[in-house]
DNA sequence: GTGAAAGCGCTAACAC
DNA sequence: GTGTTAGCGCTTTCAC
């Protein structure tokens, strides 16, 4: 393997001469710059990251931060890693993948005082995420998927949960739906302090009042189980629903399941609207899901580029973005069939 | 940031002595190393691991190359992912993802050149692939999640899937069906070299052939309409269908939707077997798909697990493993309404 | 059992 | 516009 020394000697120019036409930190004339070139080509001459990287202090790595809890990623964290990690190798860093747990505090310590990573993505934000605190009080620059409660002084791109359920209930309320239920993550999700969770039960809320409709919301445990367990509770306190929003996109098709177990169809029976959805998932029901597509790898690959125009350029700019997830009607929605008057019970 | 130079001299030690502490590379006394770990707690000192990894010439980086295609990755290679990043940490490795398509050879031979990659898991590794030839040149540590066509010389975990395939129709069999499809992948990815479609392919003939069935194969194209295309031309060949397996875990969706829109119920009209799929996958469907379990973060976990074996241990042995998916029967299997006598055609 | 010192292969002052 | 050289923070001979 060449070294910079090699290719001086061939080029028989300095090794700052050649350090300088890598880097272009300095003005090299054309002459000397095609010698440098040249003897590059010749030598095969790879720089070595590792000693770039102790002599720069830049890795050129960074690191994408994902606790990896029980039952892996979905497919739209996968959309959020895959993004990430073409849009670094376009940006000419490296990406590496750390599984750090919430428990793991004393791990993220000590991967950010290794000077390993320039900069970090931390997905699976939560409202409070000591995660956080760590990285800051280790200097370490940083961009959110998703959001903490208080954000005035971080980076962070994440959904935008408020616009998607807003539209999402506007869709249903377009159609003539009154008798909305919303399936939400679960009560544990919830209570943890789960900001999707969170948000997208306050934007619904929201939302319903605004129309002059009820909100109800089921929390659902995230299987098939969970689904049908919350169309069953969702038929208890809403016995005259004819659509159903669910967040919670396993549980979903437990919810379908049990449509068609209870004799009911989709969408001529109760239409159903899955918000933050791969379009890969939402086809694989039947009908394809009239679906709020998230915007999976554009929000990995927004992060990157904050953090990589973060950490060569000059300022310490913040970026906060929030990108709405896209209407998308498939099959799973149409007109309730019996129309009820507007605020006419029962 | 606390610096080794600070650490012996707060210890009052040299600095090799500390970095012998932290290597465990060569005796030293339980007095000073307990010296050395005192001044290492109190500066809160982490090793610089480019430092550490141009002196050793070891980054202690692993990468994971994955082509970046189309339609990003499905939950059994997310799981090849999440596995791998997650043995990586154990074994103390850093683990980069690298979105390295067939076309960036030259990419790829300058990732391999820098020297910041102790080791190379490939995932998605075609029957003929340059990648492989490219990384040994360059002399970095493979192991494949897959297998070229000639694997005498490299180490590799992969499916097994003949076996797969054996019991899926040995299932089949014993429930009574006697006239099976497999539904594969697309012609264009047959034509391609893809190891799993012609694997599977050629296993499906062998155990039909050796139950004394007709093998009838199908490629259908990884969509939902793809699966709805391919259930037709199946009923086209092979009118009496009771069974249908299917590799192609995106078609398997349409495949269902389609049976349903014909008025056939699964599995009393006819029985589904999904092949290496993720439980994930196989519980969104109604009923649930019985399935053979791809071993998913296993294979990620144990290409890791080779690679740092390979890297910290003495030889170079040789890992070549194969491990087969398992069956597991869920609502989509059945006995078939009506049996046939063996050999009695329609 | 410990220390001194020579690198590892670069970058970036500081010279001219 | 180019060269010299002092680090970057470690590992690892070599010496005792």
């Amino acid at each position: 393997m060449a070294t910079m020394h090699d290719v001086a000697r061939l080029a028989q120019v300095s090794v700052s001469t050649v350090s300088y036409v890598l880097t272009g930190t300095r003005p090299i004339s054309q002459a000397t710059r095609n010698k440098v070139l040249a003897a590059m080509a010749q030598l095969e001459y790879q720089p070595n990251a590792m000693a770039r990287g102790l002599a720069s202090r830049r890795s050129r790595i960074l690191g994408l931060l994902m606790p990896m809890d029980e039952r892996g990623l979905g497919a739209t964290e996968t959309a959020f890693v895959t993004g990430a990690a073409a849009a670094a190798s376009v940006a000419g860093y490296h990406l590496v993948l750390s599984p750090v747990g919430g428990g793991d505090l004393d791990d993220l310590r000590r991967l950010a005082s290794q000077r390993m990573l320039d900069g970090v993505v931390l997905m699976e934000v939560q409202l409070a995420d000591e995660r956080v605190t760590v990285l800051q009080e280790a200097g370490v620059p940083l961009v959110l998927i998703g959001r903490t409660g208080d954000t005035s002084t971080l980076s962070y791109v994440d959904i935008d949960f408020d616009q998607t359920v807003r539209e999402a209930v506007a869709h249903l309320v377009g159609l003539g739906h009154r008798r909305i239920v919303y399936v939400n993550h679960s009560a544990a999700t919830l209570a943890s302090g789960y900001g999707p969770a969170l948000r997208t039960r306050d934007a619904f809320t929201a939302a319903m009042t605004g129309h002059g409709l009820e909100p109800v919301m089921i929390a659902a445990e995230d299987s098939a189980a969970g689904g049908r367990a919350a169309l069953a509770a969702a038929f208890a306190q809403a016995p005259e629903l004819t659509a159903v929003l669910a967040m919670n996109e396993t549980a979903i098709f437990g919810i379908l399941g049990e449509l068609t177990g209870r004799g009911l169809s989709v969408p001529d029976d109760v239409s159903v609207v899955s918000m933050v959805t791969s379009p890969q998932v939402a086809e694989l029901a039947t009908p394809a899901l009239t679906a709020m597509t998230s915007p999976g790898s554009a929000l990995g690959r927004i992060a990157i580029e904050a953090l990589t125009r973060h950490l060569d350029g000059p300022a310490d700019l913040r970026h906060q973005q929030l990108l709405p997830c896209t209407l998308e009607i498939r099959g799973s929605t149409a007109q309730p069939r019996s129309r009820h008057p507007l605020g006419a019970d029962q």
